[in-house]
DNA sequence: CATCTTCATCGACGATCGTCAATGCATTTC
DNA sequence: GAAATGCATTGACGATCGTCGATGAAGATG
């Protein structure tokens, strides 16, 4: 006997896509944390790349922990990095954009409410 | 001399909001763990409201854990809880939809790329 | 009333995460 | 060529997180 009470009977579940979920787990896990925002909003609010000594400056973290995030971001594929000299410039993918833009809206509306 | 080379001089960067920054990491770290995806997943997907047994059925963690991370739901506004006898009803709240189906789209996005 | 069920909480454990100081490598600068 | 700069990597540390077993409280069941 599962329950007499409790929930309605038709508790039709279909299964879930195990795959999706844990690669929207992955893309949650990398925008979790302030620091790493941080450094997305900087350069999705600018034009052109940006190197990491100009992301270091507006951080309050120190140059090891930015790179450390930085290659967070990469393996979440919401930056990318062209090296140029001993520079490395960093740009949000569309990517980022759209989760970023996405999950602002999301406040924005909770705030309405 | 801060820099020869490296970016472009006119690297304005406009100071970021931190406090909606810190909200935004929050709601991302509510978001960002496999399990929680998947109790959204199965609330989402339910008209009426659904009790905690059911869920604990559907997810291969123990009944504790359900309870915990159905409190971190709770605390990030991304579901609501109603009491009836012995039985706790859970429902996803329209921020958990938006934010759900945000961030599905962006991953469906990111495949279409 | 005695028993069972549902759910939350507590304490503990291992794993993961964010941060730093130190180091190394490549390139630029003088 | 020597010194300085930009960036990544390593190893270590404390903090946070996910999970479990045990316990407790409240209501349902008989």
């Amino acid at each position: 006997m599962a329950q007499r009470s409790c929930c309605s009977s038709n508790c039709e579940m279909p299964s879930l896509d195990t795959g999706r979920t844990r690669r929207l787990a992955a893309l949650a896990r990398a925008l979790a944390d302030e620091t790493r925002l941080t450094l997305l909003a900087l350069l999705a609010q600018q034009k052109e790349p940006l190197c990491v000594c100009h992301l270091v400056e507006r951080v309050p973290v120190g140059q090891p922990t930015v790179s450390h995030h930085l290659r967070i971001l990469r393996q979440a594929h919401l930056v990318t990095v062209e090296r140029r000299g001993t520079w490395a410039y960093y740009q949000v993918t569309p990517l980022a954009r759209a989760a970023l833009a996405a999950l602002e809206q999301v406040l924005t509306e909770q705030v309405a409410t």
